[in-house]
RNA sequence: GGCCCUAUGGUCAAGCGGCUAAGACGAAACCCUCUCAAGGUUUAAUCGAGAGUUCGAUUCUCUCUAGGGUCACCA
């Protein structure tokens, strides 16, 4: 081999690294899979907790890679130090788990799996190593000892005389320092970063194909960017060709704020020797901010954060399925001819996709999960509502651990068939509408007192409840037992029907909703519930005549 | 500001040269009804602007405008 003027300084900086990109290549294969399975990849960097828009991501990279029988793997991208929070690796694929998209392949919170490992980039530092200093000996990349206030200083330049900013062309000086001074230099201890030295022209375009918006062209790179930082770890850009192609990703999926970088990437995949993945640039999720669309920003927006709707008692596929109907508007059809929101049994294309950011909609997303959770059998229902009560509800917990069979009674109300009730947006509306069924909320709730119509004299509500404690047949089937609440409100001078009443209001002192109402205040304790006769028959008479003494208790 | 992406009702959107411009969510109204939630039936609401191509533009082209993105040793 003969020297080159790089081969010094390379060794220097890189004395460790003896293999070369083509030992890479054979140690890390092309993947044995189907020409049309899709490799894809989700790679967070753990700088806090899952954000909507990184789930939405996540979705359709995994709805991709399943649906292509290909691989779906999460690479770790903790190369900044400074931003990294402690932990959040681990809860995002926590979450992740929650809506059963996380990955079979890669970083996985406490252990790795996988033959394209290590999946942190923090731990695949020799891997980069070994491209860089490849890099090196061809002339692509150099040391550059410029300090952040000289950038600094360059880009005033820059702006004052209205040029591009960034270290390019002639701003870039350290390109043309000579290896054997650079070498003094670096021997020297003078910190530095390592940039690629660009060969692209700014006013020549580069068209790439999007999976998604089709062909997009834009200027070509002509910046040296950083790829190694100070700290020996690579920046994004640098760390995204490599792993990408070593991990033998085949579509690139991720945000659309990507695609200003694309020429950066596209040039350095092509002066590795990589062949290029393809790429698929969502559109981001927003939200209406003053009349202004935004990104959804964690810090302002407690909708940015995943856990938010964890917390909050939305089901998996809710979320899931609001995102899908982002992704690929002909899913809600879908779901609306096949009474089915798992998005699994959708066949989702990048075609259908929206170009354009959307904004988050919480009522459509309410919409869906109202939805999803009226399909849930009364059993399934109760076992995510312990599930998720163990760690969000403690007082609910309890109820529906000590109380089952009533619980089950309780959320199987109404439940399926063409009309099925859809009052639960979320688990956590389950305890404001049924919790009057357990007893110590009954008590509680009554505390501040019976909502009765204050126009109907209380001496009528006393006689009619006492009445309906005596003669009240709930085993009675459901329109049998209303007509005996008829008769129950027609001896108490009550109107049969609202129709009647309105002909002649002045003959009645109500009429037969008035008579349910002051049934339903008795026992629940608000003047709206689910279907009466139901609460009569899970409560039992027993309960049923204690509520109704003392709701006469409270109104002596 | 340069570059890039995008542009149909409040929101999500069908449409791919000729339609009274789908549908869903939301809103309003009515019906049903023991309340609520459903369910049913309606209603209101959209092609950003201007040129051009064409017999004919929401649809094609250009310009403008607007919104979004991006210009770090952050990803």
């Amino acid at each position: 081999m003969t020297m080159n003027k790089y081969e010094e300084l390379a060794n220097y900086i890189f004395p460790d690294v003896s293999e070369t990109i083509a030992d890479l290549e054979k140690k890390y294969p092309n993947r044995n899979l189907p020409s049309n399975a899709e490799v894809t990849r989700f790679a967070p960097s753990p700088t806090g907790f899952l954000h909507l828009g990184s789930l939405f991501t996540s979705l359709v990279a995994n709805k991709v890679a399943k649906d292509s029988n290909g691989v779906f793997y999460l690479r770790l991208e903790d190369t900044d130090t400074k931003r990294e929070v402690e932990g959040s690796g681990e809860e995002l694929v926590k979450q992740l788990s929650y809506f059963n998209v996380a990955p079979e392949e890669g970083y996985l919170g406490n252990h790795d799996v996988g033959e394209y490992g290590p999946y942190r980039q923090s731990e695949r530092e020799h891997i980069y190593r070994i491209c860089i200093k490849e890099l090196m000996l061809k002339g692509r990349a150099y040391p550059c000892f410029c300090s952040a206030q000289e950038l600094e200083e360059t880009r005033e330049i820059q702006e004052a005389n209205k040029e591009i900013p960034g270290y390019y062309g002639d701003y870039a000086i350290c390109r043309t320092i000579e290896p054997s001074e650079a070498l003094l230099r670096i021997k020297a201890g003078e910190p530095y970063v390592i940039r690629f030295r660009s060969m692209g022209n700014h006013n020549n375009k580069v068209v790439f194909h999007d999976e998604i918006r089709g062909d997009i062209s834009i200027a070509e790179n002509d910046m040296d960017i950083v790829i190694m930082k100070s700290d020996g770890l690579p920046t994004y850009h640098f760390a995204h060709a490599v792993d990408d192609h070593f991990m033998r990703t085949t579509t690139v999926i991720r945000g659309e704020e990507w695609i200003s970088s694309a020429p950066i990437h596209l040039e350095l995949f092509e002066t590795l020797g990589f062949k290029t993945p393809r790429y698929a640039h969502l559109p981001v999720i927003m939200k209406l901010d003053n009349g202004n669309k935004r990104k959804l920003s964690k810090r302002k927006d407690p909708e940015a954060s995943v856990s938010h709707f964890i917390e909050g008692g939305y089901p998996a596929e809710s979320l899931k399925a609001y995102l899908m109907s982002i992704a690929n508007s002909n899913f809600e059809e879908w779901t609306a001819e096949n009474k089915c929101y798992d998005i699994d049994k959708f066949t989702f294309s990048f075609e259908k996709m929206s170009l354009d950011g959307v904004l988050f909609d919480q009522a459509k997303l309410d919409f869906f999960s109202k939805e999803v959770i009226a399909l849930f059998s009364a059993e399934d229902f109760y076992n995510r509502l312990v599930e998720w009560s163990k760690d969000f509800d403690h007082v609910l917990h309890e109820h529906l651990v000590n109380n089952k069979e009533k619980s089950i009674k309780a959320l199987n109300i109404e439940r399926g068939g063409e009309k099925a009730r859809k009052d639960f947006v979320c688990y956590k509306d389950v305890y404001p509408i049924i919790g009057f069924f357990y007893e110590d909320r009954y008590l509680e709730i009554i505390k501040n007192g019976y909502p009765f119509n204050e126009k109907i004299d209380k001496k009528v509500i006393i006689d009619l409840l006492s009445d309906f404690a005596k003669t009240n047949d709930y085993s009675l089937a459901n329109d049998v037992w209303f007509n005996s609440v008829k008769e129950l409100g027609i001896r108490h001078k009550f109107a049969e029907s609202g129709k009647l009443y309105k002909q002649n209001p002045e003959a009645y002192l109500g009429h037969v909703g008035d008579v349910a109402e002051i049934i339903r205040v008795a026992l629940v304790g608000a003047k709206n519930s689910p279907n009466l006769h139901s609460v009569l028959q899970i409560l039992g008479k027993d309960e049923v005549n204690k509520r109704i003494k003392l709701a006469i208790e409270y109104l002596n």
